[in-house]
DNA sequence: ATACTATGCTTAGACATTAAACGAAGGGTT
DNA sequence: AACCCTTCGTTTAATGTCTAAGCATAGTAT
């Protein structure tokens, strides 16, 4: 924790972004209004909202309604003033977007990504694709506010360093320095569970709900929190772990040398094994007659499922209901204000969040029935990539954490 | 979350307590050292001690060594100079403590709580050690820093409400006025757990650490969160409900309505039970030998087990088991940089605490291997109350949060 | 038309940090 | 012992920010 003194350079800070964050918040809203809803002068608003203004970073938009007096002269942001790029590298594909200070995605490119997932082959090809965001936006990499990019891994982002990615097998990969040289700008490293966390607090499904978490289901399982408007990262950028908490002591052996992890029994891996175990039983298919059992696919299950087959829908629901009972634990723990659920499993499963929910509730403590909302995405598969672009936007409406 | 709007008070408050903490922290130290450690100018320094020399907060003690000129005057704080009561509403029993200014315990008394613990009963029980302490150090309430109560239940600190606690049977007393009424001060509410990982972070096993958890390992079990040096109490104030973590989807029945909860497998209570089933099941414990099995006690079990009584420690020691998996589990979630186990079973069943270290890190994640420290508590019964008063005296130390 | 109200700008004053100068107090070398 | 250098802590002027108050502007209400 970086211990910031007190100077008048940060008290400027503090109330300059003060006052963006109002004006984001409100939409529309006069200089007096901000002075109302912030305790400071109209005075300073004057000053400071100059400042603003001549940076580019805010308009004035005309007049608004006289309550009794004079006209107020309504501030908005200049969504087209500052843009990032959210990059997301996911395990079989990589988006770029360029977002706008409200963080609107203005363009976006997608590329899927190959067998071979060595660094410097997903680093050409999200320089690749960046080059090509920017040329469509007429843009140069100096002009960005910033770029971030979300990554399936624990990272260390002040030495953009990817310290560990089960998927991508990488171990201690210096990732930001290599997208440094390509780019010429650093980019800021993010987890992929953490970026949609803070997407979704940003600008989706938990806008504004201080105390929020993200549960990301697909092949595998993460998480991510959101905690006084931060990400939290646990002291070695690791936690959110939560695929690997036990829920049945005396559960199936997980990779991870545990018993009973709640990826063994939630995840999209879960729900292919058990699928094949079934066929493999006799169980009839009939979506997937004809398939070796170990040729099925999570999207074939999940086809499968969408046609009406009654043993993918039950199995995909058994997992939802696992889901639920790892949903239960952390809210006991976290006591978060809403929990967002994202990733194939919870978008394009059929059942599954629904048997989630009603697990979880079940099996809450009962301070907390009826207390937390349980949300679904909002911004869909590219919420990693947007959350990492956020989390450079957001660095203009907050100031520097105190202490 | 209240944002703070900049001004020079804001900026002195900071630069105030940024001196305060160096000071605390170095015991003893220069004026020109913390310019250098705080990163103020030399005169700022001149200018801000000197209102903490006026102040009482701070004295000089003399010249340090010099390192090749002038000897620095040293400074220290006062310990003397302000007083806080730290106050534990534990199960059977009261604690108020007087600290000085560095969370030392100054005057203790202790008093048992009789079966009537309804909150008007507790509130005289409180207030009556509160004015034995002051009395014994010559000390009027109004004199005080401040006074701060530990509770077992969830509170709202800013209404002084105890919202539930299952072990007094309270359902939304508000007991920080009814306190008020008889000190003649307001006092602070908080939880116990959240008061002993706050106690710990700030003078005990977790010094300084800014990510730690409290776990309370006793009839019930419960947790606490310090997160950014700053107690973790979730939305509505009910984080850390560590006791009904499921760890096991299918085990036991748990009167919270779920199925298999830590606190029924790690609990004082499910070693209670367990003993009983065994002596029911006839298997000779001699040291509770003609004893019913319904009046064995937790005091009991432990004095039997430190008897070398081999059915209850190994009781002992499969409820330590199950705890590492709770501890597991939440290390996976929050990757904390260490944990601190408190209460009777921690500190007084043979044999626990080692059994719940060893299962945890046999279930650890690998990325956490080795990276979690697990201690502990060094502050002992009186934590809960020691924690109170540190949330009290901390203020001085740390300036307001922005945004 | 007049009184009242709200908005937003300007100005003087208060106040905290900063940079620089300076005195105080010690060490090391000759 | 004299001299130079270093460190410590105070003082002073400059800088920059907020605040409070005054005021011009521009509406509404009667």
């Amino acid at each position: 924790m970086v211990k910031v003194k007190g100077n008048q350079e940060l008290v400027r800070q503090i109330n300059q972004s003060l006052i963006l964050d109002a004006i984001r918040r409100y939409g529309a809203i006069s200089r007096a209004e901000i002075a109302r809803v912030t305790g400071l002068t109209t005075g300073t608003l004057s000053n400071l909202t100059a400042g603003l203004i001549a940076s580019g970073l805010v308009k004035e938009v005309g007049l608004g309604t006289s309550s009794g007096g004079r006209r107020p002269t309504m501030l908005q942001l200049e969504a087209s003033a500052r843009h990032t790029l959210g990059i997301s590298l996911a395990i079989d594909y990589v988006t770029c977007l360029l977002l706008d200070l409200t963080a609107q995605p203005v363009i976006r490119r997608s590329a899927p990504l190959g067998d071979d997932k060595s660094p410097g082959t997903c680093a050409d090809l999200i320089a690749d694709l960046a080059r090509e965001v920017l040329a469509a936006a007429g843009m140069k990499a100096e002009e960005l506010l910033g770029v971030a990019v979300a990554i399936p891994g624990t990272v260390n982002a002040e030495e953009g360093l990817v310290i560990y990615s089960p998927n991508l097998k990488w171990h201690n990969v210096l990732f930001g320095p290599m997208l440094e040289d390509r780019l010429g700008v650093r980019p800021l490293l993010e987890n992929d569970a953490n970026a949609a966390v803070f997407g979704e607090y940003w600008c989706g499904a938990t806008k504004d709900s201080s105390y929020s978490v993200f549960i990301f289901a697909d092949y595998g399982i993460g998480s991510g929190f959101v905690i006084n408007g931060e990400v939290y990262r646990g002291r070695d950028r690791a936690a959110g772990e939560f695929g690997h908490m036990t829920i049945d002591v005396h559960g199936l052996q997980c990779h991870c040398g545990n018993r009973g992890c709640l990826g063994m029994m939630a995840s999209g891996k879960a729900i292919v094994r058990r699928v094949r175990e079934a066929m493999d039983a006799g169980t009839p298919i009939p979506a997937l007659a004809g398939r070796a059992s170990g040729e099925v696919r999570l999207q074939d299950v999940l086809q499968a499922a969408r046609e009406g087959d009654p043993t993918c829908l039950r199995i995909i629901r058994e997992a939802g209901e696992y889901l639920g009972v790892g949903i239960a634990n952390l809210i006991n723990l976290y006591n978060p204000a809403s929990l967002v659920l994202g990733g194939m499993l919870a978008l394009e499963a059929p059942g599954y969040w629904e048997a989630a929910a009603e697990s979880a509730s079940q099996r809450l403590y009962p301070v907390f029935q009826n207390q937390v909302h349980l949300l679904l995405s909002t911004l869909g598969p590219d919420v990693p990539a947007i959350g990492a672009g956020s989390l450079v936007i957001s660095q203009l409406f907050r100031p520097l954490r105190v202490q």
